[in-house]
DNA sequence: TTGAAAGCGCTAACAT
DNA sequence: ATGTTAGCGCTTTCAA
């Protein structure tokens, strides 16, 4: 039997109005404040979110969508968020659709039968149109790591162009003649954008272009590995390779260690995510790294204000800079 | 504005309560049924959670701790468990503790707060202290991956001993003279049983253990790193290694590429978790496997049944057991 | 600043 | 099988 504020208001001798008020950030009497506290204390209660929620039609949850627990980008953004969002009073309800968007409209039903306040989602479906009843139920949606066009909602994002770009400038800079990349999906924007600045860079500094030293990998292990050697095998000459996400890197480095081919000497390569994994390669790699903490940070400061002036969604788009962190992949 | 029991109560010209044994699997004339489908459908009515919970005491929320999101197992394990209770129409409050017990007390609190039914957590702090307060509540709590003694609640685990048992008796049988492991951290109870089982195998099998041949990693990729280019150091002579989490096993293989090992000419190797990775290996390596959806299953149905049979709490331990997926990085 | 009272949407007696 | 009603714990007028 949890305390109720019928309680406090008894313990104290107040009535049930300045207990609530006092819960609310309403103004109470110090010596009033004082005795509540200590009820509060004694009776160890803690507001029932769910009477409150009852009351005010809010249930202090945020439904959050990813297409992959089971994936190192999504998971350290989603526990950041998660954490944010806990000191501002909400929690989180997490559902991994597995890339599907037959789960993905499932969960969002579920999430929506669950009267989140807000959604934050990284979309398995292109066009957005599953997030058409949320918006018109009045809930704000934040969207992650992809670009919905025509869908009035918030937006955070990477410069994914500009991180190819960097990536291949570097390559450039340093002396390379033939540099591939190890690209994703065709449908997906991050694989889509990183491989127009991929291009950017060659088209900018006059390298020809040709489709040979580009391999579309799936952003898996084995995906990654298998364009690796597609590119080895049709590129005698390659001697840089940008590749576009973390698992394809994983991949990449082992084709190229089963093929004993040094890095940088024979090849270099500029990978994408996890520092760590970046690092304890030999030798260290060098790699895109986006800014995980603070795209975090941008989702739940945008999130929070939608959800503490409803109706002044601002549909702001966030795009992030990347940086590269230099290891000693790159030949000179 | 959502639809309530009264519109469709109105709706259908029938009483409150009927709508609400419909809606609890009473029993309803036919014809009723099919007006109260129709107008459910029709209002696109869904039961307010909130006011069921305020009423009937319970959140139909499951709190979740975890370590570490950003851990293939965990991630895997929760993806799933989230998968199952939403399907009995429980929501998944999910808090990534950072191996902190600090956190970790944090997240109990909130929790709590939040009025969760029940818990699942793969606990940091050890004692299970932090969870006494949360049986004392009444709620059910369902242990992953840790064995917590003097604390009545039920713990779903694999064979650890089992796992690195078989795992050097593999090696045994194909006539490996020099087995080294690379063990977690010693306080950790997976660590500590997957290094039982090491000992015990060797012991069974009359090898004399050997302290030099067993390094202590800290389950992650430097420390994996670390542990096995102590291994190769300290024994010349080293002709076999069990890598005793995933994390280590990359970082193991890592550290022989860098060293030019030949795997399994020069050494053989078995490591742990992550078929993907295992397959995608140059060679492919031979890993111990837990079931995760197994053990995923079993988190589940405990639980609910805990959940729908209040007060009924067996305690039960179930112990999966792994298996060792064959790859080809054990020498013949 | 504080108190009294209504009511959010639902379930569960109880009565019919 | 169905209807009536009280009340879960809270917020929020409205009065004082």
């Amino acid at each position: 039997m949890a305390a109720t504020i019928k309680d406090i208001a008894q313990k104290t001798g107040l009535g049930l109005a300045t207990i609530s008020s006092y819960l609310n950030g309403g103004s109470v009497r110090e010596k009033n404040r004082l005795k509540i506290e200590a009820a509060i204390a004694e009776l160890d209660f803690a507001v029932n979110e769910m009477a409150r929620g009852l009351k005010t039609n809010r249930s202090k949850n945020i439904g959050v969508i990813i297409p992959e627990l089971d994936n190192t980008f999504c998971a350290r953004i989603i526990s950041e968020v998660t954490d944010n969002l806990r000191t501002h009073g909400y929690a989180t309800m997490i559902c991994d659709c597995r890339t599907d968007e037959k789960r993905e409209a499932d969960v969002i039903e579920f999430l929506l039968q669950r009267r989140v306040d807000g959604i934050i989602i990284m979309p398995t479906e292109k066009t957005g149109k599953l997030l058409k009843q949320v918006l018109a139920a009045g809930k704000p949606v934040v969207v992650i790591d992809r670009r919905l066009e025509h869908i009035p909602c918030a937006q955070v994002l990477v410069d994914n162009q500009g991180a190819a770009y960097d990536a291949v400038l570097r390559f450039i800079q340093s002396g390379h003649k033939n540099i591939g990349m190890i690209g994703g999906p065709t449908d997906i924007y991050t694989a889509q954008e990183r491989y127009k600045g991929y291009q950017k860079a060659l088209a900018k500094y006059k390298y020809s272009f040709d489709k040979k030293y580009f391999a579309c990998g799936d952003y898996t292990i084995t995906g990654g590995a298998r364009a690796m050697k597609e590119l080895l095998q049709n590129n005698a000459d390659l001697d840089a390779v940008f590749v576009a996400n973390y698992e394809m890197t994983v991949g990449a480095m082992i084709e190229l260690n089963e093929q004993e081919i040094k890095i940088p000497e024979q090849l270099s390569l500029i990978g994408f995510d996890n520092l760590e994994f970046a690092k304890a390669s030999n030798p260290s790699l060098s790699v895109v790294i986006q800014p995980l903490k603070e795209i975090a940070e941008e989702v739940s400061r945008i999130l929070l204000s939608y959800l503490e002036h409803a109706g002044e969604q601002t549909c702001e788009t966030v795009i992030l800079p990347t940086y590269l962190k230099e290891g000693r992949s790159i030949r000179k």
